[in-house]
DNA sequence: TTGAAAGCGCTAACAC
DNA sequence: GTGTTAGCGCTTTCAA
């Protein structure tokens, strides 16, 4: 705030901080700033953050800058300022896509609001999460956004914080907290129903077990199938890659097996579609697959592999939208967002978009 | 630090944050937690910091944060103790999985380490890649890793910081700071003498033109070549898979083409089998791909794809261990850490590993 | 428009 | 083992 990119950029240069061999900028403060400029610290910091001076002044204070090399102490600004401009953002594990996406559109976000993001990994570890949310009062963070375990889900409604949360991805009913979410049973019907429509009759499940959005698809996925009339064939399993392989691996062997299944999210989906090719059928002719996250890899399966794509980047924006809009106004009702999932068919494209 | 987990956990329950209806915990100090504990704010530092205190006034103390479900101000603490506690990672853009995994890695050693991770995407902009670099030294981190872009990467070598700075990735000669990195050219070598030895001997190259290592594999690669009296059919591209895709596309449809395309990494070697698709043309068949990053899906096309898999969590790791060490011995000479890429040569497993 | 003075919340030095 | 005091680097009254 106050003065513009080039002007910043322009110090990164010329600083004392830029040169090998300049006087090792030892820890400049604003006095020294000030000394320099023939000002007190009042007016550096004033000129620094955009308060009023005399143009004449505020050349002074630019080009001491410059010459200093001086930084800002963001501790200190904070701590008299009280507003840490520090979004956290608080995940299983940043190498699920859906995440990756995720905390790349909340920086985007955070990063035209001139904020920074602290990003922490949870692994689904209660307690490490509970190391990472008190992490979070001790920043005085502005903001935070969190795709909790279940258990901790639950905490969450009943605890208060100073400053907002938005919970994603994973939320319950609309409680405490604001929170962003797709329409999980109705993108579990479009899947079903797509499924049905290829002929498929018995259709199987992996869902994971701790977090409320794989229990949400697990209902839909149940009062789907009971609607058209068909049995339910779930199993639950740890939401990662390996559970899945192992899981479907020997459910394919059991005898009058489902010949589709649906699986709860990325890994989960992916897990089975190891398990196919390791027990040697193909996907499409043997078994047919969907589920949730337009990753990457299934666009190369193409056709027998059907997901969901979640509109992630928004669900991001949105995120930060709902913390910016709580910032001012605190006392609104909570909201819940919800968005539409897409619904990709390659079953319907037989070529793949060919010139 | 002083205080066990438990210790926290329990705090997080029982205290004033965790009670919807507590009076709300306004602001609540050290002041306020010595006060309830009949003891001076110093005292009480001394207790939450593991310093030396009485078995009683311990007790007391503990008593007393938990029940004004006090957290201390990490800004304060900071400002005071010169620590931030902090390292930053700065990279092009976390969805690229190399750096995915690798923020993964940095931040479970951070953690470990009871430090914090800032997160910072510059998507190959300079100047947000500036700025980012500014944000850090007024963070007054602990420390950096940063996979630069060339620009930054040279300038780079002329600025020095308060704070150690480790380069991944992308990091020329052994210059004014740490760097790890994969041995680029004998890694290309591999990946050419694979697709020698499948017969191949009009390869063709895709590579990024906005870092030194795609450079350096650029480079690695024309030498192979050379070596082997074959001529280097090498084009420069923007490292996107879209750019990849578009160009490969191109060359696909010349006269006299390669048969054997080799992609400096994971998104520009996903644009080439894109191509290779769009144009009707069957992977290992038809046309013949080899590049970096053992992503998921690379596992899913199987034989014809060949790729160099980089030991990313080492990369993450190895960073952070050198980022240590030069915070205890600021005077040791810069090092460079090369670690070797690893094959992963599907043609060779005819079955996926099936049991 | 500017400067002097106070203080954000914490820890460290020193005295007891 | 504990309290008193000072001060980290900044911003913000308040007066001038």
């Amino acid at each position: 705030m106050g003065m513009s990119y080039e002007f910043w950029m322009e110090t990164f240069s010329h600083s004392a901080a830029g040169t090998p061999n300049a006087a090792s900028n030892h820890a400049v403060g604003i006095r020294d700033v000030a000394t320099r400029a023939g000002v007190s610290p009042a007016t550096v910091s004033r000129v620094l953050t955009g308060g009023p001076a005399s143009r004449e002044t505020r050349e002074r204070v630019e080009a001491a800058v410059r010459e200093t090399g001086y930084r800002p102490n963001l501790s200190a600004r904070r701590l008299r300022t009280r507003a840490s401009r520090t979004i956290g953002l608080i995940v299983s594990d940043i190498r699920n896509p859906f995440f990756t996406s995720l905390s790349r559109a909340v920086e985007d976000a955070a990063y035209r609001a001139d904020m920074r993001v602290v990003l922490c990994n949870t692994d689904e570890n209660p307690t490490r999460e509970a190391m990472y949310l008190r992490l979070m009062q001790e920043e005085r963070i502005t903001g935070l956004i969190i795709a909790p375990t279940r258990a901790t889900a639950d905490r969450l409604e009943t605890m208060t914080f100073d400053f907002p949360v938005v919970l994603v991805d994973r939320a319950g009913p609309t409680g405490a907290h604001d929170s962003v979410v797709i329409d999980n049973s109705a993108a579990v019907d479009t899947l079903i129903s797509h499924l049905l429509g290829r002929g498929h009759r018995r259709i199987g499940g992996l869902f994971g077990n701790t977090s409320s959005t794989a229990q949400e698809r697990h209902r839909g996925y149940a009062a789907a199938m009971l609607a058209h009339g068909l049995a339910p064939e779930a199993r639950m399993i740890e939401p990662s890659a390996e559970a899945s392989e192992r899981e479907l691996a020997r459910w394919l062997t059991e005898p009058d097996r489902p010949d589709a299944f649906v699986g709860s999210n990325g890994q989960i989906v992916l897990g089975m579609a190891r398990a196919v090719r390791s027990a040697g059928l193909a996907i499409d002719d043997d078994v047919v697959l969907a589920g949730f996250d337009n990753e990457m890899w299934t666009e190369m399966i193409g056709r027998g592999l059907t997901v969901i794509e979640q509109p992630v980047e928004e669900i991001g924006r949105s995120a930060m939208d709902l913390l910016f809009r709580r910032l001012e106004r605190p006392d609104v009702a909570p909201c819940k967002i919800v968005l539409a999932g897409r619904l990709i068919d390659r079953d319907e494209t037989p070529a793949p978009r060919a010139a």
